[in-house]
DNA sequence: ATGCTTTGGTTAAACGTTTAACCCATAATC
DNA sequence: GATTATGGGTTAAACGTTTAACCAAAGCAT
């Protein structure tokens, strides 16, 4: 039993083909009540589904939206293992699909561009996370779709942004660290990239030392790469070579969770002897024990409402519009890993 | 600049457009090497990307491959913040692209069946993760494409699956906590649905107990969701009130993670007080203070494996064939939350 | 009666491919 | 020398939609 097509269900109805596009379409003013009725009930009885792929072939919309996110260094794997990114997606693939469009998701070749993809496919916008080669962001633009940003300072008015404001939650964690006594404070980080979230919120990391009056030591920073690794080592290392460090702001949780683990693993205590907060509160932050002080961002949230900025400008082809950016708030979730130590006791 | 059809580049190289089209398809014979060249060189100075829904159109193939996993009961997010699907899906995605194709992730509403995307979109397979209403897999069937059920017991042999061995895994798990000297172990689990996983680790669980002449209680099995928060009741319950229980077998990583930080809440030791193992080895099962005894399965290989079967399926036209399948293999992760008893120190 | 607008349609071209069927040299076979 | 393959093409229909352009009948004002 053959797939109905549009011509079937017009046969069955008694009208043109163009009429049943009408009213799959929604056109007003083109067709009767009775007609409409009509149809809907050929629809029904044949179980007609619509072919997308001719309704993009025509409409050069595809209603498909690619999500494009980074690989590990290896190429081995998608960087979903940072859950992350998986809570972006799922917000991302929640909204799309409520507002009637899919996505594909995709990690991206060092050869293979994705402008190929995006070409092909007839992707109606794009939604990048991480940030690439500048290469890679001319390729996009040529591809003339909508194009959002997440977490990315690329200074160019065609692409829209979601993100959060990193110096700020830089500063705020650093803050929360000075306030709880604090007066020399480690910073362990991902690479220090231009245009990196990092590099803002290493911004604000020094801004709070600043405005506390207090000394920014290159020495402090430990910067290499966002995992777990990372932290272990730098974790071990600051509690094995004696400074008088007493607390460390880790750009991302999963590096925070590495310096408590690499601490507690050389027998030194958190919060007790070290003060450590993390940046994004991912889940396990708050499962992990002792549980993670952090800087949370509503990740499921950044992912929908890039979704929505995206489906917009689809929409409304405001292509040349002024880019519109957003930027969510930040709030710090004090749990177990800060230590107040100005109280003596 | 209009994008380049295949129509400019027979033009541009003097030929016709069936003839692009055999190389483009690598027809063998039809086209002189001369004339190839001639049409890879215009392909090149016209930057000809091929367009994909108007070969779907005709071929009634889409190189897309659709991938649905849960939504967790709210439908408020996708159960992506499991990290085992994510990492799963990380396989998929890097395998699918590996053999030309590309992924459509989507979750699943109660009312709009998947049925309507997949038809819509010529999907050429699809993937899914978790266990769904009957009603779900007759409609899947009337598809008729080649899918992989990952993880699942359903008995159709119009299914291809993926998986591992469950009851064995329960079983491995089981017996690693017994020849460490326990005699009455717990077990805490999602919700023991038919044809799911979790039946088959629980018979794993009994089969055990039975090798090993101990006693199975219904009592010992707490039953509810693959949850942190379960995890974190019963943890708390099982500590709070006195039983002769020294070890816990759960289900899920996240479920024993949430055992652990009940117990140590609530004053007990992991391990001294209590053992306990996992099940899956997700990325934070390593990261966790003290890091978690489980049951390894290779999550990333279970997503390739999945994506080169139904690739495979799809490709061969074997859909008639009787169903294949594939397990994967499971080791015992020795890590630092079993104790051996039995040794008296 | 005439012309204009509105309502409810239809016709047919177009979107960018693939592919079966056909064609024509030239080479090989008997 | 007639026949048949074969290599290297071309033509045109088909895939399932959309949509601009057209049309007929009815309603209405003049």
């Amino acid at each position: 039993m053959r797939k109905a097509t549009i011509k079937d269900v017009a046969k069955h109805a008694g009208v043109s083909t163009a009429t049943v596009s009408y009213v799959l379409n929604g056109v007003e003013g083109k067709v009767s009540q009775e007609t409409v009725e009509k149809i809907y009930k050929a629809i029904k009885e044949l179980n007609y589904i619509q072919n997308f792929s001719a309704v993009s072939l025509v409409k050069k919309k595809s209603r498909l939206l690619g999500v494009i996110i980074p690989q590990t260094e290896d190429c081995k794997q998608l960087l979903l293992e940072n859950p992350f990114y998986s809570e972006m997606i799922s917000g991302i693939e929640l909204k799309a699909r409520e507002m009637g469009y899919h996505i594909i998701l995709s990690g991206v070749d060092k050869g293979q561009s994705y402008l190929d993809v995006s070409v092909q496919r007839d992707l109606d916008g794009a939604i990048i996370m991480g940030i690439y080669q500048e290469r890679f962001y001319e390729e996009l633009k040529n591809v003339k779709i909508p194009i959002v940003l997440v977490d990315s300072y690329i200074h160019d008015k065609y692409f829209y942004k979601v993100g959060i404001d990193d110096e700020f939650g830089g500063y705020l964690a650093t803050r929360h660290l000075i306030r709880n006594g604090h007066k020399k404070i480690a910073l362990v980080t991902g690479s220090i990239r231009k245009d990196g979230v990092v590099e803002k919120r290493f911004l604000g990391y020094k801004k709070a030392l600043r405005e506390a009056g207090l000394f920014y030591n290159p020495d402090d920073v430990f910067e290499n790469s966002v995992t777990y690794q990372h932290g272990l080592k730098i974790g071990r290392f600051l509690s094995e070579t004696p400074r008088n460090i007493t607390a460390v702001f880790a750009t991302a949780d999963l590096i925070a969770l590495g310096v408590i683990r690499g601490m507690i693993e050389t027998g030194k205590r958190v919060p007790e002897d070290y003060s450590v907060i993390g940046f994004d509160d991912i889940p396990i932050s708050r499962i992990f024990i002792p549980s993670l002080t952090t800087i949370k961002q509503d990740i499921g949230d950044k992912g929908a409402k890039a979704a929505a900025l995206l489906i917009q400008a689809i929409e409304e082809k405001t292509l040349s519009e002024p880019t519109r950016e957003v930027l969510l708030t930040l709030d710090v979730i004090e749990r177990q890993t800060v230590k107040n130590i100005s109280i003596k006791d």
